[in-house]
DNA sequence: CGATCTTGGTGACAATGTCACCGACCTTTG
DNA sequence: CAAAGGTCGGTGACATTGTCACCAAGATCG
């Protein structure tokens, strides 16, 4: 399929590779569907691909011990998530899970080829180190944000980025509080204040903004 | 030295490698040593080089916008900071910072031998992700924590883990709240609490834990 | 010794989390 | 269609945690 021989462009850093790499990761690997709402990964099923995300999103979250939940990262097309799958391999008895949120397509990369590469090419290493090392400066950022940022401007920061072009955020308070690891209570009043500012209207199931500008200032607290 | 030889077999990850390749580590790395409260990396000071700690820990904490802090994790003697220097290098504007706690002594590999090694043995590739794994891993975990998990559990569980052996944890109530990532004020508060309850006693500058047992208790939420 | 800094204590209040409960809407099923 | 059950969101009371302003005792240093 044409497809198949274009997949790898679209990485920015395996489009670097040497021609004979790039033809040897296109011929180990395969190209996977699956549909909106599958669990690709999770406790007790740890996948046995790294996958390059050609379409689509995926969900990567958390259920603590308490029950609560928390939404740590999301993988976008033209990422991967070598980072979480070997994260899996190393600790089976982590409790993170990756939930796609659309259909995905992606490029499934067995563990031996993925090894072979990293021996063999300094692009593909830096590659795999820029997305840990995205990946972990993340983390210290949501830290930072889920220690000491306030919830107003968190959950405003939040509907901006889950807004489509229309500022429509198709989405429910429990799903909200969810992303921010908070109460559906707390979010329920916040969303209530945004409302009676005038910035949001609420109908069941979504938010629509209608004021991104104040909404932008205070996600960036200069309120 | 003696020393200079034998570091290597302290790490696990690396005692496994092939004889010539701890050869070339050794002759192309160097033995630092720094004094305690010395910021071996932070924001504008990304290191050189990948440390290896022989001896002293290494506290990595992070400074937020809002002037608060809050400590991500420590390197204790054995582990490397590959990680965290990774990510310095990537992300040159990124905010945390580590810190010894104890003179510290270190063996320094250069940037282009690690990349050697990465590319040339299996064992030190897993060496390194493992690494990599854990501290993601722990990461999460570190989130679950901060946004789920109550403050006496947390507190608990910190006073256990900075007790030496004569059960005395050497530490101010800001020390503590910059552990958690909290105010000094709910530490007060809440150690004012344990010792209501007979668990600790305090000193200017010292927490004694008199009934580990309880606050071991609580820490691991059988309360 | 006095000046200053560090450490910790306190009370009032704000922000957030928790719990119990309710009603409105939606979907399924008989 | 009607009843049943699930989802979604609202509400009030209360607990926990964060913030602020201020104070006092111990430590340090001239």
């Amino acid at each position: 399929m044409a497809e198949a021989e274009a997949w790898i462009e679209r990485f920015p850093g395996l489009s670097r590779l040497e021609p004979a790499l790039k033809q040897q990761i296109l011929s180990r690997s395969t190209i996977v569907e699956v549909p909106s709402g599958t669990t690709i990964f999770g406790p007790g099923n740890s996948p046995e691909n790294m996958l390059f995300l050609l379409n689509g999103t995926v969900r990567v979250q958390q259920v603590s011990e308490t029950g609560h939940e928390i939404v740590l990262y999301r993988i976008q097309a033209g990422q991967s998530c070598v980072l979480t799958t070997a994260c899996l391999l190393a600790y089976e008895d982590y409790s993170a899970e990756g939930i796609t949120e659309t259909p995905m397509r992606a490029a499934a990369v067995p563990r031996d080829v993925f090894d072979d590469l990293v021996a063999q090419s300094k692009s593909f290493r830096d590659f795999v180190f820029a997305a840990f090392s995205k990946r972990i400066t993340d983390l210290f950022l949501m830290i930072d944000e889920v220690a000491f940022q306030k919830l107003d401007v968190r959950l405003a920061d939040k509907l901006i980025k889950l807004a489509n072009k229309d500022n429509i955020v198709a989405t429910t308070h429990q799903k909200l509080s969810v992303e921010l690891g908070t109460a559906r209570e707390v979010i329920s009043r916040q969303l209530q204040e945004f409302q009676r500012r005038g910035w949001i209207e609420q109908a069941r199931g979504s938010v629509s903004l209608l004021n991104r500008v104040e909404l932008e200032k205070l996600a960036h607290h200069n309120t």
